[in-house]
DNA sequence: GATTATTTTTAGAGAATTTTTAGAGATTTC
DNA sequence: GAAATCTCTAAAAATTCTCTAAAAATAATC
């Protein structure tokens, strides 16, 4: 989990780094707009923690420069004032919350924390329930009515991907970037190998949900006789 | 863009109703959080406006309870208490936003403008409607007034061309180079018999649209008995 | 550090589905 | 009513997926 902050008043930067490096997170800090925005092109963030009031360019033109340029990390707006239309015009300007100073550090992490579960990656929840079955992530387990089996890593990884998209269209590419990683060089073939384990997985736990191919697209894990 | 409005203050859901469906969306409204919680399940919301206070369930454990099943609807809650303790525990329940009453309808629509564009309904986007059908493109499915029908790639990029020109005459040449690709070599039958197939999907699923011949023209979809 | 067990990967035959071709019969147009 | 055009069935061809088996890589155990 990677954080970029942008904000010039040191004394808070301090403040903000210090607590949420405590609770596990990487941040990476910017004190101006312009080497904000630089820092947002290069690296691959997260999220972005942006004041309002900044030198050389202000908040509110960054997160529109990067809107723009299609990038849509989810972005945590810092105002000073506590004014309706700053408000409005942060959201509208495609900010995905705000906060306004002075703030209380639990509030931050509060806000840090669901803006980090927003973008499909719900928590780092050890355990993913979804219909008849439990995915335990850290145990390599698999939960369902009849009874729970161990998976192997990848089968879990598998198996988690399906969840966090659970009655959705996943193309064989999407899946395979979130298994492999996007620039893995596995043959293409494994992936038909590992739909095949995950579906023996279903079937010998009693789940009735399945895996269904949608031919020359991807999977779709869902309910049977749907 | 269909919202479900959670709040028992009948003179606030009156002014809410009002402006959001001058903005164009869809509203409905439930009054206790139980209420609430099986309009819930049983519609697909693309957002949820959630009172912390409601009779019979308060609007903390209707939130944890939709999250605890795998619905992950935007939610902004709505609290009459400024305290960040009940800030901080809608968010880590697993709100999106929350607003503090009295607030500003201008605010109220900015924060549902900004929730609206989440891209949570990824899948959405892969959609299209037309009068009583709509076209699954990556989960290759069509679904219609009586059920829903899985298709093969090449009827779905059929009825995707249909659907993105109702109503108007379409040329086998153009219906071609849409589905085939402006240079491919197959032999000119091959259409009507796709033709034929979707004919059979749009009976089989109940719909009232159907594939029009234009003799020695091409084809158009259009409602019955018009 | 060698041996064993497990997981991950490759490969490929066989199954299933989709796409295409072909052609007989139906329909429309002139 | 003849020519042109379209519909629909059936089957061949092509594609895509499934699943077994075994090799390669990795982890665990002694």
């Amino acid at each position: 989990m990677r954080i970029l902050c942008i904000e010039d008043d040191m004394a808070l930067t301090e403040i903000i780094g210090f607590h949420l490096k405590e609770e596990g997170y990487e941040i990476d800090f910017a004190y101006t707009g312009l080497d904000g925005l630089i820092l947002i092109k290069e690296g691959a963030y997260d999220l972005i923690l942006l004041d309002c009031m900044l030198p050389e360019l202000d908040g509110i033109s960054v997160l529109k420069k990067i809107r723009s340029l299609s990038i849509f990390t989810p972005v945590l707006m810092i105002t000073a004032l506590d004014g309706i239309d700053d408000r409005v015009n942060g959201l509208d300007a495609g900010a995905d919350d705000y906060l306004v100073k002075p703030f209380a550090t639990k509030e931050l992490l509060a806000r840090v924390r669901a803006l980090s579960r927003r973008p499909n990656q719900m928590a780092q929840a050890d355990k993913i329930k979804y219909q008849d079955i439990t995915l335990d992530l850290l145990g390599l387990a698999l939960e369902g009515p009849l009874k729970t089996c161990s998976l192997s890593k990848r089968e879990a990884l598998l198996i988690e991907v399906f969840l966090k998209h659970p009655n959705e269209p996943l193309t064989r590419e999407f899946i395979f970037a979130k298994v492999w990683g996007p620039t893995s060089e596995v043959e293409d073939g494994n992936l038909d190998n590992y739909i095949h384990f995950v579906r023996r997985r279903l079937k010998s736990i009693g789940s009735h949900l399945q895996v269904k191919t949608l031919r020359s697209v991807g999977y779709k894990l869902e309910m049977q006789n749907v």
